[in-house]
DNA sequence: AAAGTATATAAGCATATACTTATATACTTA
DNA sequence: TAAGTATATAAGTATATGCTTATATACTTT
């Protein structure tokens, strides 16, 4: 059972909601939609900067809020550092967001049934 | 496969965005948990506001969020508008999202294998 | 060491968000 | 019809967001 009220649920809250913020933004949605397909692993800030036509300080806040959120990883190669997915955080989020619309599902079934 | 670039990628993450911007906020998560537990099917303006402990315009706007971003529907059942899961709309959402972290996955498991 | 390249941070600005109080609207009911 | 109740909207305010330009930092490479 979920317990609003709780600390813990506060505070998971809280998480959930920095993880939702930084995915509700059209350039940083387009960006994982980008890593999440075929075309590219891995993204540089130049890199970034470039593909969605903005400027270099632009990128790099974009990807510091992903990283931020534990939503990527930054690894330095090379000249570069490259943002990939945090593959353990990602799976957490997840799980958590996947939650939240399971018990919701289940809630409107209920209803439905109970409608009947 | 994903094609970033297209109009029609655009206009769907444009969609996505306005659903991760309404789910991303502690008092709205907070009220959805609340509906999608045990202890609440539906809910009320006066009734979230006094739950949330905000003023009755905050929950009223917090609510109108909600239903324009197709997460919940308003019925009016008495002296009430009462707000509650928008069941269709709410699982094309969680298709999407769901879509998202699973291409994510499936990609981070392709790199995982390339790097052995 | 100097110049070049990649990234990060600082500061500023316009717009968005989340709240407030005040007021309007729509119903009910005394 | 007047008063009460539930909700919505308007207007104002403080803070957050998303961008910009300018500058700093960290490396590389000549």
């Amino acid at each position: 059972m979920l317990r609003i009220n709780s600390r813990s649920t506060l505070e998971s809250t809280e998480e959930l909601e920095e993880v939702l913020k930084a995915l509700a933004n059209v350039n940083r949605l387009l960006l994982i939609y980008s890593l999440a397909s075929g075309d590219m692993n891995k993204i540089s800030v130049t890199e970034m900067s470039q593909k969605m036509d903005i400027t270099q300080p632009a990128a790099s806040q974009h990807l510091k809020i992903l990283k931020n959120a534990n939503i990527l990883v930054a690894k330095k190669e090379g000249n570069y550092i490259y943002y990939k997915f945090n593959r353990r955080s990602m799976e957490k989020h997840q799980k958590r967001i996947d939650f939240l619309f399971t018990c919701a599902f289940s809630k409107c079934k209920q209803l439905e049934k109970e409608e009947k």
